[in-house]
DNA sequence: GCTACATTGTGCGCGCGTGCGCAATCACGA
DNA sequence: TCGTGATTGCGCACGCGCGCACAATGTAGC
């Protein structure tokens, strides 16, 4: 049945929990398509399409059970253990990412961070303490981290995913601004600001 | 000709004006769609039809030149004036962005950065003197920006949208972890790790 | 100037994702 | 227990984006 599942498809299904969540906590107990739809910007059929990959979670006449739900879609991402992920990069940017709390609500945490920078190594950022990343792969060698976060300048960034790669990581958040090359079994996924500016400003440019 | 351009298509371009930009720099004067589309993960004959929307920029039996090329891309997205942008929220994130170099190079500078903290407001970060989030509206009355930065927490993203909306600004960058909502004229991209690590999760979950 | 070679630009077909529309199904009230 | 109303699950068709394959076209060498 489930055999082939569109990319598309489990990129929305973190969008889905995520509004469960919040229903969740708001004390909702069922919500039907078309809600879920309209409060996410998604038309009712994609979600029950979507959802039906997977099996058949609602009830006839009634929608679906926000708790029972969210139950199953965390199941389905593999979001009902830790992850544990290691940071490489502690300039400005990797300081944010340590500091943000939106990770550990959600499942992932990050167990090391490195960096090149002798004047960093040693000294401790929110908790962490920062190893040299030529320790990189002898640390993954005793902690395993299924991800990989990259927040190095963008000419060093390669070889980062590199050396993560040949340590195992199998999952790689990549915030440098170069097109990463990895080996189809490793998952990467960019976070790029100015290339989203990019684009929007096709569409403006001519406003007005 | 060109009247319908999908999105996918322009959310390209700017990674191919990146490969362009990294060639040039390298003192590289031709390149073809075979050497791009290597570089980039994508098949020349992707690159060919995508530029095709917009004209004949290549030169049959040589490939594109560089120079040309990568000014043709910057006429097609709008990147050869400056855009203004203005920050709301300056805590770690928002001082991460207020400190990232990638944003000016480009095109993109920062004019004003605001915030809701009585202990923040006042204070100068990386040359900017954060002001009331209460005077987002009257500043650009005066000083013109057409870009947004969202970097609040969940639960007031979407009122600063909403100010946003209203003072005219035309893109909005969101990274708060919300399926923000804005009027069809008023792009939106949104920057969320938490959804690009839960969506990893699904194809490593079950690895080796 | 002519030939051989390389690479572009694009018409076309394939495949996939999206959304419609309806039958199946469940809750609830009488 | 039966009827009514609501909502799901899904077959199907439409439309769109991707990539193939080839003709068009420019380059370079002789």
């Amino acid at each position: 049945m489930a055999l082939e599942i569109p990319e598309v498809v489990i990129d929305r299904l973190p969008v889905y929990g995520r509004a469960l969540d919040l229903l969740k906590q708001q004390g909702r107990e069922v919500v039907n398509s078309q809600e879920l739809g309209e409060r996410l910007g998604v038309t009712p059929a994609q979600i029950r399409k979507d959802l039906s990959y997977f099996g058949r979670f609602g009830k006839q006449g009634r929608g679906y059970n926000v708790a029972r739900l969210l139950d199953e879609l965390n199941q389905i991402l593999g979001l009902t253990r830790e992850w544990s992920m290691v940071l490489v990069g502690v300039g400005q940017l990797g300081r944010a990412i340590l500091a943000y709390d939106g990770f550990t609500p959600q499942g992932f945490r990050i167990i090391a961070a490195f960096d090149d920078d002798p004047n960093i190594i040693g000294t401790t950022v929110d908790g962490h303490l920062i190893t040299s990343v030529d320790e990189l792969a002898a640390t993954l060698l005793e902690r395993h981290a299924e991800i990989g976060i990259v927040a190095v300048p963008g000419a060093t960034a390669q070889g980062v995913i590199d050396s993560m790669v040949a340590s195992g990581v199998k999952a790689i958040l990549n915030y440098a601004p170069i097109a990463a090359q990895a080996p189809p079994h490793v998952r990467i996924k960019d976070i790029d600001p100015v290339l989203a500016l990019q684009s929007m400003t096709f569409y403006i440019k001519d406003q007005d």
